[in-house]
DNA sequence: CCAAAAGTGTTTCCGATACACCCATGA
DNA sequence: TCATGGGTGTATCGGAAACACTTTTGG
């Protein structure tokens, strides 16, 4: 017991909420808990920050998600801090919560690893959460809906190629609303961020749509502009 | 030195950055540092998480601030939670910063309380900060330009009646562009957020403007419905 | 040939922008 | 009477929204 202090220290926690988008469907991923304290509930992957070795929370957040999912090169945000008393039944604990967007398909396959306790669940169908990880559930999903406005989100959760009605999709889940095709199509093509392929979607009973991939030289330009998403 | 852990526990602070907008200038609160680190230099309010008393993030940043300004019933936002190492020279520290908006002029009074070594300072004339502050003060005036395209600050910046000139005015420090005063008018009034009174400016050496003041009522219907404050 | 989704233009409306002069007041 | 800011309207432009039919493909 060899850490000691003047005055009382909470716990400083970090929390990754990952938000992936895979067959129409947004879907965030979540970890068993092995332990007590709401062992056999679902929380967000995380852990303690280390002190002595982390240099900063982000890197502490990025050093969990890894242990815990083998997920690495995660792009992240810090999202929101929770420190309420109670929310930890262990003893006052802090959680700087992060989040991050990504391309499901490219990380799909690491569920199969020793982190095979962490699954990805349908954002409609997400089962009773540990800690208060119900509110930083909802706290996220309220950025990524914000966030959707001024940043082409799709380039981040969806896979290299993709068709348009599958973009419009994402948009439409996030937002919660409907979208005019015409006027989503007309949009989308005047910010010139998609380059057309000439490849066709395969394997369905209608009509193939065409593919499309991000411009990534472009989006790096008007990103450093600023520039407006709204849909 | 009775608190002991089994592992290294960061200290946890809050920080609370204090806007107001007096005189045709955005000020913010700065109190004087009396004793080391950076004694002399100039920093936010804050203090420890008092993790026995302070039932929330929140409560603690308001407690700081009531201690050392005498300020009360000042609606914080929380900001931004800074932990990269070396921030602090006495060790590793978490710092969640808030922020909050007031009536500089209701407020003016306390600075001649017990807690004098507060004063306000003109944005484009802050002194060298303590810490990482100056980070910290980057980070809120970005926060403040993003918010006030959607949400009306003048409600929170402002005193009770003010001229549109000084509204105007108000935004064109913030956002850092001269705005067109017919277009201004036009878009401020349709809102329908303002109340014209019959009072008249006094003491100016011209045409004196008229008086406004905002329309509570109109602006928590707006509120829960979600608007639009670009201007 | 049918079902299912892909793909495609035009019109209307409203908000954003640009712009210049007269008015009231105190010094 | 002059200097200073207060106060007002119109015309243009461009993006947002509404809206329906034809095309392609596999079953």
């Amino acid at each position: 017991m060899p850490y000691t202090y003047e005055y009382p220290r909470p716990s400083l926690t970090v929390d990754c909420i990952l938000f992936g988008f895979d067959e129409g469907d947004l879907k965030v991923l979540l970890i068993r808990r092995g332990g007590e304290p709401f062992k056999g509930l679902w929380a967000f992957p995380g852990g303690f920050l280390d002190v002595d070795t982390d240099p900063s929370i982000e890197v502490a957040a990025k050093r969990e998600l890894e242990e815990e999912t083998g997920l690495t090169n995660v792009f992240m945000e810090q999202l929101y801090t929770f420190g309420d008393v109670g929310r930890d039944p262990r003893g006052r604990t802090i959680s700087v919560a992060y989040y991050a967007l990504l391309k499901l398909a490219d990380y799909k396959v690491q569920a199969g690893s020793d982190a095979s306790h962490a699954q990805w669940f349908n954002i409609s169908e997400v089962p009773e959460l540990a800690f208060d990880h119900a509110k930083i559930l909802q706290t996220a999903l309220d950025r990524l809906k914000g966030k959707v406005r001024y940043q082409p989100i799709g380039f981040e959760l969806l896979p290299e190629k993709f068709t348009l009605s599958e973009l419009q999709h994402l948009y439409e889940v996030v937002l919660g609303t409907d979208l005019d095709k015409r006027n989503f199509r007309k949009k989308i093509q005047k910010m010139n961020l998609l380059v057309e392929l000439e490849e066709w979607q395969a394997g369905v009973p209608h009509r193939a749509a065409r593919l499309y991939r991000f411009d990534r030289q472009r989006y790096e330009e008007l990103k450093s502009h600023g520039f407006n998403f709204e849909v």
